[in-house]
DNA sequence: CAGTTAATTAACTGATAGGAAAACTACGCG
DNA sequence: CGCGTAGTTTTCCTATCAGTTAATTAACTG
């Protein structure tokens, strides 16, 4: 019973992390917490959200396994754990012998495509 | 003519991109499209979806310049255009260095996180 | 032309995301 | 002890997502 290819557990992870990637505020929380620890209070200060919003942001990416939090007295110290971006990078790199090839073989092809879909129609009704 | 700051359009693409690949059957339709072109019912033939949800999640992905679609008589040929997946292992590649450190640098400390946040130990630092 | 096939749009539903404000919890300190 | 600080939870809002069925558009085929 044991997974042959693709375990379903790991595409549900990668649902999670690339759903807590597609948020620009969760980026920018990780490129912060790549020059150390910082907790909550700081995290949320370059942003004009509020502490909550930002208390959930928090939450999608522990939820997600990109941060591990800590407790030492009243706060809460965030670190980043990039497992998961390992995950991503792996996932994506799959693809690079597509978009390498799209230099020589398919690039006039998609043109081609894209053109068709234009200049398709041609009463409007 | 961009400046050197990480432009916001570039953050919205990543959004979109990062959106559209949180979804597994949505990956799975760019799996597939490795394989070579293909149109819509031949992509909806693994799933227990509807067209029309085939056809949303389609959409997603061309939104997010995941696709490209043409139009050949009835059918409309989907290909695969994997450039912005280029830009999501670029932006993960960024962490490369966090996730090697782990190994020889933060993998106890963080193991220390999770320990304080389980037993609710309290410590100076 | 009517009919079939391919795919999208429309209309609807339930669930989840992102946000704010207010209330609450937890800790440290004078 | 009560107060201030740090953060989370609750409540409430709107918007978007993922899915359905039914209707519609578009193009070929006999």
């Amino acid at each position: 019973m044991s997974a042959g290819t693709t375990s379903a557990a790991k595409e549900d992870r990668l649902d999670e992390t690339f759903a807590a990637l597609a948020n620009s505020t969760r980026r920018a929380i990780l490129a912060r917490l790549t020059e150390g620890e910082a907790n909550v209070n700081q995290l949320a200060e370059p942003f004009e959200l509020s502490l909550p919003a930002i208390s959930k942001h928090l939450k999608v990416l522990e939820r997600a396994g990109l941060i591990v939090r800590g407790q030492r007295a009243q706060f809460r110290p965030c670190a980043l754990d990039a497992a998961p971006l390992e995950e991503v990078s792996t996932w994506a790199e799959q693809y690079r012998p597509v978009w390498e090839a799209r230099f020589e073989r398919m690039d006039t092809y998609l043109q081609q495509l894209r053109q068709q879909r234009k200049t398709g129609h041609d009463d409007e009704r």
